[in-house]
RNA sequence: GCCGGGGUGGCGGAACGGUAGACGCCGCGGACUUAAAAUCCGCUGUCCGCAAGGGCGUGUGGGUUCGAAUCCCGCCCCCGGCACCA
C-alpha cells in the first residue's frame, strides 16, 4: 500500500509548519561551540605512534599580520583533504606553524618603531585565532615557530653540518645588493626586471665575502624527478632552473709574457663549430683581464669593467641586448686550428657560468654574430646549411649541417662532428667533456639583523672556526639597534660581536650576517614532528616513522626556491644519515593563486585585500570554507568576489531544513533515492581524491536536491532516507566541519562525525538503469529517448527508427550507415541530398 | 624570443571524441506577506516563430571524423615562468 501523493499546497504548508518550528542555522553559534569542544576533546591530537600514517602538509604562512581570503585559499581544501583521510582510517598528521623571521618585519618595525620580536609575536597571535576560526585540524600541539630559539637553534646546526662536509662555505662573490633594503638578495630575489622583490628599488651589483651552501653538488640528483608525484609544470620549471648543459671544456693556448697562464679554458656546447672561431670574449670580471689588456688597450678597457660593475641590473636589461665589448689587445691560440685569436671582453659573458670565457663563433650563434657584425669581426662559415650557396650568411646559422673548413672534419654531419672533436680534443688532452649547470650555489648571507645568526666566529689566529655544538644556539640579542646601514645590525653590537675564538681562546669576533629564511622553510616540516625536542632537530625515531609527507600543497611560486632549496636540504641531511628516502615530499598540489576583485595580486599597498573575518562573522567559516572549494579548480584561483557565496548560503540552510525535517514515510523500497545515494558518494569520493572540490560540491548539491524532490513526491522510505541523511553529513564533514557535526547531533547520532569512518558505494546501485539515448541524423541530434541501461543495439535502432521527429529527417532507403555508441546515442547517416 | 597554462551564457564555472552550458550567481515571473526581507515554485545561450519546430553557437581560420569545446595544423589574445646560460 502507498500513501496518496499529499497535494503541492499542501506539502508548502506542511513544511513551513515544520521550518517555523525547526530552529533556523546560525552559523556563528554552532561553531563556536564545537571548536571549542573539539579542541577540548583533544579531537584532533594526531597519535604520532599509529600505525596507519598520513602525512599531509600545507605551506606554513609568513607572519606578515592579518590572514586575509589569499591564506584561507590554499587552507580550507587541503584541511578538507586532511579531514578525508582521516575518514578513511588514517592517522593524519596535519601541522602548522610560523615562517617568522625574515624582512619584513624588520622593515616594519623601522618604519613604526616596534620591535621586529614584538612585530612578529603579536601578529602570531593575531593569526592564530584567525586559523582557529577557519575550523581546520591543526594539531596546535606541533605548532613550530621559526623565530624561536628552540627552532633557529637547529638551523645553527645544520649549518655547522654543512660547514663540516664542505655543503657551507665563504667566498667572495659579485652580488646582488639592494640599497634600500640594505641587503644581498639571492639571484631568485631579483625580479626579472632587475628590481628587488620585496621593495622593488633596482638592484646593483658589490663584491663582497658572502656564506653560500652548495647546491650545485646536488644538481645532477635534483634533475631527477622520478622518485615523486609532482605536477610536471613544477618539475619542467626545476629542470629549466638547473639548466644542465652537456659540452666540452677546452683550453686555448695563452702565451703573453709575463703571464702564468698559459691557457684560456672556454666551455662549449658546440665543439663542432671551434673552427670557425674568430675572437674570444671574457666576462668583464675576469680575473685574466688586467693582465692581458695591453698597455694602449687599458683605458678602455679599465672604463667597460668599470661600467660593467656599475650597472644596476635594469641598466643592463635596459640596453636591449645591443652588445658592447672592448678589445683587450691580447690574443690567444685556437689549438684545433693553430689561429690566433684576438681577445675581447663583453657583458654578455657571465663571469659565473661555464669558466666565464666564451669562444666566439659569429656563423653560428646569433650573439656572436651580432657583437662580430658591430666590431667587424670575419664569420667564417664552418657548418653549411643545407641549402648553403657558399657565401656570407644573413645570420647565424644554429641548426644541423655539414662541416666545411674544419680541417680532418670536413665533410662530417655536425652531430657526428661533435662527438669527432669532443674526442679528439680528449685524445690531445686539450679539454674534456663536462656539464655546465645553470644553477649557481645558494647565497645565504643576509645582512639584516632579523635572522638566524650565523654560528661562525672570526679570530685573527685561527681564521673562521665554528662555534661548538655545545654552545648553541648563538642567541640573537634582543636590544640590537636595527636600524639598516649595509652592515648588518648585529655589527654595531659589541656585547655580541666580541667573543673568544673557540679554538684558540682568545679575543675573537663573531659573524655578524644572519641567514635567509629559506634556511627556516627547509625543514620546518621535519620540526613539527617533534617541536621541542632538545638533543637533536628531530625524534629520530618519528622522522623515520613520519617523514617524507605524503601530501603537499601550496603555491606555486615557490617552484625554484623554496621547492628545490628544500629538496637539496633533505638529501643533503639524507647524506648525513638524518632522514630516509630520495625525496622529502612524495606527492605536491599546487592550488592556484586568489587575486584581488580587480585581478591583481593582493596586497596592502594595491588596497585591494579581502579580510575573510567579517564574511565568517557574516556567513559563518562553513559557508566561506565552501564557497572558495566552489568557486572554481583549486588549481586555477583567480580574482575573489563575493558574488556567488549567498548560493551557498542558501544550500546549508537547505541541508540544515532538510536533514531534520520528517517526510511522510513511503513503504515500498526507494531504489531512486538508494542510487542518488551511491552515485554521490561515488562522485564524491573520486573528485576529493583529485582536487576537485567544486563538483563535489556540485554533486552534493544535486544529491540535497534530488532528497528534497523525493522526499516532496512522497517516494522515500525510512531506511533509505536514513542512509541518505548519514551519507549527506559524512561528505559534508569534510568540508563544512561544524554544520556537519551540529547536524550529526541533532540527528541523534553519536559524536563525533569527524570520527566515522568515509561511506562506501555499492557499484550496483551506483549504475544508472535508465539511459537517455541520442538519436542523430546525420550528426544532428533529433531525439532523446529513455531506455532500460542494459538495452541491445538491434532494440535501440529499432526505438531509434521509430522516434516521429527522427523519422521526420529520415528517409530510411537512403540510410548508409548507422552507428551505435552503447548507452549513449544512435546516429543514422544518410547522404546528402535526404537530409 | 623560449617553456608551461588558458580563452565556453550577463558572471564563477561543468562536460571518458557522443545531449554544450551540470552546479551556482545575477535577472525575470509567480506563491507566501499589510509590506519588505527571508523562504519556496517556475523560466532564463542566441536568432526566427503565436506555437510546433528550426537555424546559429565553446577566441579565429583550416583539417581529421558518422560526430570535435575535446584530436591535428596555422593565427590572435590573456596569465605564469625563464630570458645574453656559450
Amino acid at each position: 500500500m502507498t500513501l496518496s501523493r499529499p497535494r503541492r499546497e499542501e506539502m508548502t504548508e506542511a513544511k513551513s509548519a515544520r521550518n517555523a518550528a525547526a530552529e533556523r542555522y546560525r552559523p556563528q553559534a554552532i561553531e563556536k561551540k564545537w571548536q571549542q569542544k573539539w579542541l577540548a576533546d583533544g579531537l584532533y591530537d594526531t597519535d604520532l605512534n599509529a600505525e596507519q600514517r598520513f602525512y599531509l602538509l600545507t605551506m606554513l604562512p609568513y607572519t606578515s599580520g592579518d590572514l586575509h581570503v589569499g591564506h584561507w585559499y590554499p587552507m580550507a581544501p587541503s584541511d578538507a583533504v586532511a579531514r578525508y583521510h582521516r575518514m578513511r582510517g588514517y592517522e593524519v598528521f596535519y601541522p602548522i606553524g610560523f615562517d617568522a623571521f625574515g624582512l619584513p618585519a624588520e622593515n616594519a618595525a623601522i618604519k613604526q618603531g616596534i620591535h621586529p620580536h614584538k612585530w612578529t609575536y603579536a601578529n602570531i597571535d593575531r593569526m592564530r585565532r584567525q586559523l582557529k576560526s577557519i575550523g581546520a585540524m591543526f594539531d596546535w600541539n606541533s605548532e613550530v615557530i621559526t623565530s624561536d630559539p628552540e627552532y633557529y637553534r637547529w638551523n645553527q646546526w645544520f649549518f655547522l653540518k654543512f660547514f663540516e662536509k664542505g655543503l657551507a662555505y665563504r667566498a667572495m662573490a659579485p652580488v646582488n645588493w639592494c640599497p634600500s633594503c640594505q641587503t644581498v638578495l639571492a639571484n631568485e630575489q631579483v625580479l626579472p626586471n632587475g628590481t628587488c622583490e620585496r621593495c622593488g628599488t633596482p638592484v646593483v651589483h658589490r663584491d663582497l665575502e658572502q656564506w653560500f651552501l652548495k647546491t650545485t653538488a646536488y644538481a645532477e640528483e635534483l634533475l631527477d624527478f622520478s622518485k615523486m608525484d609532482w605536477p610536471a609544470q613544477i618539475t619542467t620549471m626545476q629542470r629549466n632552473w638547473i639548466g644542465r648543459s652537456d659540452g666540452v671544456k677546452v683550453a686555448f693556448a695563452l702565451d703573453t709574457p709575463g703571464v702564468q697562464q698559459k691557457e684560456i679554458p672556454v666551455f662549449t656546447t658546440r665543439p663542432d663549430t671551434i673552427f670557425g672561431v674568430t675572437f674570444m670574449v671574457l666576462a668583464p670580471e675576469h680575473p685574466l683581464v688586467p693582465q692581458i689588456t695591453t698597455a694602449d688597450r687599458e683605458a678602455e678597457v679599465e672604463a667597460y669593467v668599470e661600467r660593467a660593475r656599475k650597472q644596476t641590473e635594469i641598466e643592463r636589461l635596459s640596453i636591449e641586448r645591443e652588445k658592447t665589448g672592448v678589445f683587450t689587445g691580447g690574443f690567444c691560440r685556437n689549438l684545433l686550428s693553430g689561429e690566433d685569436v684576438p681577445i675581447w671582453i663583453a657583458d654578455y659573458a657571465l663571469l659565473w657560468y661555464g669558466t666565464g670565457a666564451v669562444m666566439g663563433v659569429p656563423a653560428h650563434d646569433q650573439r656572436d654574430y651580432e657583437f662580430a657584425k658591430k666590431y667587424g669581426l670575419p664569420i667564417p662559415v664552418v657548418i653549411a646549411p643545407p641549402d648553403w650557396d657558399g657565401g656570407q650568411l644573413q645570420q647565424s646559422h644554429v641548426g644541423p649541417g655539414t662541416m666545411v673548413n674544419s680541417g680532418q672534419f670536413d665533410g662530417l654531419r655536425n652531430e657526428e662532428g661533435k662527438r669527432a672533436i669532443a674526442e679528439f680534443i680528449e685524445e690531445k688532452g686539450w679539454g674534456k667533456r663536462t656539464v655546465s649547470y645553470r644553477l649557481r650555489d645558494y647565497l645565504i648571507s643576509r645582512q639584516r639583523y632579523w635572522g638566524t645568526p650565523i654560528p661562525m666566529v672570526h679570530c685573527p689566529k685561527d681564521g673562521i672556526v665554528p662555534v661548538p655544538e655545545d654552545q648553541l644556539p648563538v642567541l640573537l640579542p634582543k636590544d640590537a639597534e636595527f636600524k639598516p646601514t649595509g652592515d648588518s645590525p648585529l655589527a654595531r653590537h659589541e656585547a655580541f660581536v666580541n667573543t673568544t675564538c673557540p679554538k684558540c681562546g682568545g679575543p675573537a669576533k663573531r659573524e655578524t650576517d644572519t641567514m635567509d629564511t629559506f634556511m627556516d622553510s627547509n625543514w620546518y616540516f621535519i620540526r613539527y614532528l617533534s617541536p621541542h625536542y632538545d638533543r637533536g632537530p628531530v625524534d629520530p625515531e618519528l622522522a623515520r616513522r613520519w617523514l617524507p609527507v605524503d601530501q603537499y600543497t601550496g603555491g606555486a611560486e615557490h617552484a625554484v626556491m623554496h621547492l628545490l632549496y628544500a629538496r637539496f636540504f633533505w638529501k643533503a641531511i639524507r647524506d648525513m644519515g638524518l632522514v630516509e628516502g630520495a625525496e622529502p615530499f612524495l606527492r605536491l598540489f599546487n592550488q592556484g593563486q586568489i587575486l584581488g576583485p580587480d585581478g591583481q595580486r593582493m596586497s596592502k599597498s594595491r588596497g585591494n585585500v579581502v579580510a575573510p573575518d567579517e564574511q565568517v562573522e557574516h556567513y559563518g567559516a562553513d559557508a566561506f570554507r565552501l564557497y572558495l572549494m566552489f568557486i572554481g579548480p583549486w588549481d586555477q584561483g583567480g580574482p575573489f568576489g563575493l558574488e556567488g557565496i549567498s548560493g551557498i548560503e542558501r544550500w546549508l540552510n537547505r541541508v540544515w531544513n532538510l536533514v531534520q525535517s520528517e517526510p511522510s514515510f513511503a513503504e515500498d523500497s526507494s531504489p531512486e533515492l538508494r542510487h542518488i545515494i551511491h552515485k554521490t558518494i561515488r562522485r564524491v569520493t573520486e573528485d576529493i581524491e583529485h582536487f576537485r572540490f567544486n563538483t563535489l560540491i556540485a554533486a552534493l548539491m544535486e544529491m540535497t536536491n534530488e532528497m528534497t524532490d523525493l522526499r516532496d513526491s512522497g517516494r522515500v522510505e525510512r531506511q533509505a532516507w536514513s542512509e541518505a541523511v548519514e551519507c549527506l553529513l559524512l561528505m559534508l564533514a569534510p568540508l563544512a566541519p561544524h554544520i556537519a557535526e551540529e547536524l550529526w547531533e541533532r540527528t541523534d547520532r553519536p559524536y563525533s562525525v569527524h570520527a566515522q569512518m568515509w561511506p562506501l558505494w555499492d557499484d550496483g546501485l551506483a549504475r544508472e538503469e535508465q539511459l537517455t539515448l541520442v538519436v542523430q541524423v546525420n550528426g544532428k541530434v533529433r531525439d532523446r529517448i529513455e531506455v532500460p541501461a542494459g538495452i541491445e543495439e538491434a532494440r535501440a535502432k529499432e526505438l531509434a527508427l521509430a522516434s516521429p521527429s527522427v523519422r521526420k529527417h529520415l528517409d530510411s532507403a537512403n540510410i548508409q550507415r548507422v552507428v551505435y555508441v552503447p548507452g549513449k546515442l544512435v546516429n543514422f547517416v544518410v547522404d546528402a541530398s535526404s537530409g
